[in-house]
DNA sequence: ACACTTTTTTCGAGGCTCGAAAAAAAGAGC
DNA sequence: GCTCTTTTTTTCGAGCCTCGAAAAAAGTGT
């Protein structure tokens, strides 16, 4: 509780602590003394001028040697770590570029561990390294032990956590980007995104992150959320998973280009449609009516219903887009908004806020290890006593 | 904690109490005594020859005349309330016939505070009154202070709670009717429903209740969970609430109806069509094909279709049916899984289980009930001091 | 009656939190 | 430079909750 509030603050004192919190000062002053007593946080001469009367404060920050995170972040093509020191300060990073698609399960798994094994060799005077966060398009087990299914390989069912620890022997987590990406969101501007917002990614294919009552919202065994493949229109377009009708098959990357190409929208979904093809639909759509306005509709269509039919469930929440596809929004929000209205959503269809948020693979790595510092601070080194499970299974609410 | 597992438990010594609760004999022995010393417990006589050496256990009861809680279930055309003991025993129940489409706002709460006047006044020996559980078919707010929208009055937003705890002076609660058939459920097979399960109500409307993680799932400002308004056809069948292509408007009562009858699927919706109506329909459908038959087909394939979508976001679990479309679903269960198969639930179609549970009045009642006692164990005679708050907002996760 | 078994209570200790009081560390005023 | 005031931080004792160990209680078996 105390290294979160830190963590949140920033420099605080032991008083702004205390307020914050909601505990007395002599509490802060007995925990913060054994925290720093363990290394785990510092007093710090506080450049903030005091400028008030009184004995002024003193400043508590993370020790930053106190612990190390490595974050990784694989998506299509695309593998990327770093070293974070326990105050969240990155300290090395390394991108690679490779062919997910073409590689088996062990080259992929040995290339997550030659880039760990990298980014922590150049960090020698980093703390030592007590979690690893993965964070992955696809969907991942509740659990975040193991990758089920991703559209960025072949392969099902990877064990990454197991396999990881073996070499390392440092706790690891895998977790679906769109969630990492929703985590981030919600550490970045706790003003707009506080307890309830969606966070969407617009890619090739679509994810979504939930934000619930301030906790990422997950499936009761897998990360949920595969917005993407809610059905739009039964037995409708096909769709990169071998179904008819998902949402994605009509607001995918694939699919604009599909329907702005004027294909059938049965014709089997095209790889390798990158952000730049995209972006050009979209610079041809604004110019003139044609095929690539109505693409963008459609697209726009597809993901307004499949909010529609969100909003019946978990009720109406402020929307982050991310990824090529936001860039485009102005192309579907006419249409999104059309469609929520023809649904239960509707009622705030127009209070529904949607906002356009940047460079997704930052938003991944950042909500990324924020998760594997905030795991640190709970179960590294305040271990909860963890009766609350009880506490759970005798209530009956 | 304690209340909760004597509650469950029905009359366990304090070593058994102690064994559930993972807490040590000597706190047990600590609280118990005082709860026994506040009239929440009480040691009773138990008739269970010991048969073992040793000690004899001493059973613990909860104090029937410790509280007492009214139970209201408000339905179409229908008002129940019931006062029921600590302990979970019916007192007094009564029932009224009414017609609540035609009733006004004040008509429905003067008729709700007169029968909880009535079942009230007939339990003279019963323990103080300390909680009102409204359970209603319909929308309500996520805080149950309020009836936001329902099917069975064209009136909005009422503030039952408000308006009861005027009269009463008794804390008051209003949930929707799926919600506490799903608390229920849970309470009484928990073998079968445990933390993960979804109860759906076919009858009329279409209602659902989902118990994720052991929590009841509600949306951030309702009740949320309209599943039968999630839009399985665009632009499709004319529904009740005046949208198209609802699932409601391809298996709600109404629809079953149209469908069965031949009518255009555009046809507004008639009102008042029974569960009689229903059964005759399936009786005729299970003896010939014909329109009968393939009217339950294509209710089964929109609930199919939208369970995929409910799937696609919380992941499959177990199915609980409720009301009479529930008796009908020997009908229906092959479109049901042939369209979830076509979702990506698709991919453990055969393992999802359906099981009809019985009359969701009860259910209703019994949800309602159990969760307004633990609202008095919890709340009333264990206030919590809570500061699991504060331990929210100041972690990420 | 006596030994044995099991449940329940008692007792002292440890951990966590709090409020009140004391101590510390400045600025303000003379 | 000294004292007063203000604010932060620490110290101290008390209260509450939980636990383990030991003691007491209440039976059964012989």
């Amino acid at each position: 509780m105390v290294l979160g509030a830190v963590r949140r603050a920033g420099q605080p004192s032991r008083t702004e602590i205390a307020s914050v919190t909601g505990l007395s000062n002599s509490t802060i002053s007995a925990i913060s003394a054994d925290l720093i007593a363990e290394g785990i946080l510092a007093e710090t001469k506080s450049e903030i001028a005091s400028l008030k009367r009184g004995r002024p404060q003193v400043a508590i920050a993370l020790n930053a040697k106190a612990a190390t995170v490595v974050s990784v972040v694989l998506s299509l093509d695309h593998l990327s770590a770093a070293t974070i020191g326990y105050s969240g300060e990155v300290i090395v990073q390394e991108d690679r570029r490779l062919h997910t698609l073409s590689m088996s399960e062990e080259e992929l798994l040995a290339e997550c561990v030659d880039i760990i094994r990298k980014v922590v060799a150049r960090s020698p005077h980093a703390g030592p390294v007590l979690r690893t966060g993965l964070a992955v398009q696809g969907v991942t087990d509740s659990a975040a032990r193991r990758l089920l299914w991703s559209p960025i390989t072949p392969h099902q069912n990877i064990a990454f956590a197991d396999r990881i620890e073996e070499v390392f022997a440092v706790p690891v987590s895998v977790e679906n980007d769109c969630n990492m990406i929703a985590e981030a969101l919600r550490w970045r501007d706790p003003e707009r995104y506080r307890n309830d917002f969606i966070a969407i990614l617009l890619s090739h294919g679509i994810g979504m992150g939930v934000m619930l009552k301030g906790k990422v919202f997950t499936g009761t065994h897998s990360s949920g959320g595969e917005f993407g493949h809610m059905i739009h229109r039964p037995g409708g377009a096909l769709c990169r998973c071998g179904r008819h009708g998902c949402v994605e098959a009509y607001a995918g990357n694939y699919a604009i280009w599909r329907n702005a190409h004027g294909h059938d929208e049965n014709e089997r979904p095209v790889d390798g449609i990158g952000d730049e093809d995209i972006r050009a639909i979209a610079e041809r759509a604004r110019t003139t009516e044609g095929p690539e306005r109505a693409a963008f509709r459609t697209a726009g269509e597809a993901i307004g219903y499949g909010l529609g039919n969100l909003f019946a469930l978990i009720d109406a929440a402020p929307i982050a887009l991310v990824g090529v596809g936001a860039s485009a929004f102005d192309l579907m929000e006419r249409s999104v908004r059309q469609a929520i209205a023809k649904t239960v959503g509707g009622l705030h269809s127009e209070a529904i806020s949607f906002d356009t948020e940047g460079n997704e693979m930052q938003l991944t790595r950042q909500g990324s290890t924020m998760q594997a510092l905030a795991f640190i601070d709970n179960e590294v080194f305040a271990p909860q006593t963890r009766d609350s499970e009880v506490v759970q299974s005798s209530r009956i609410a």
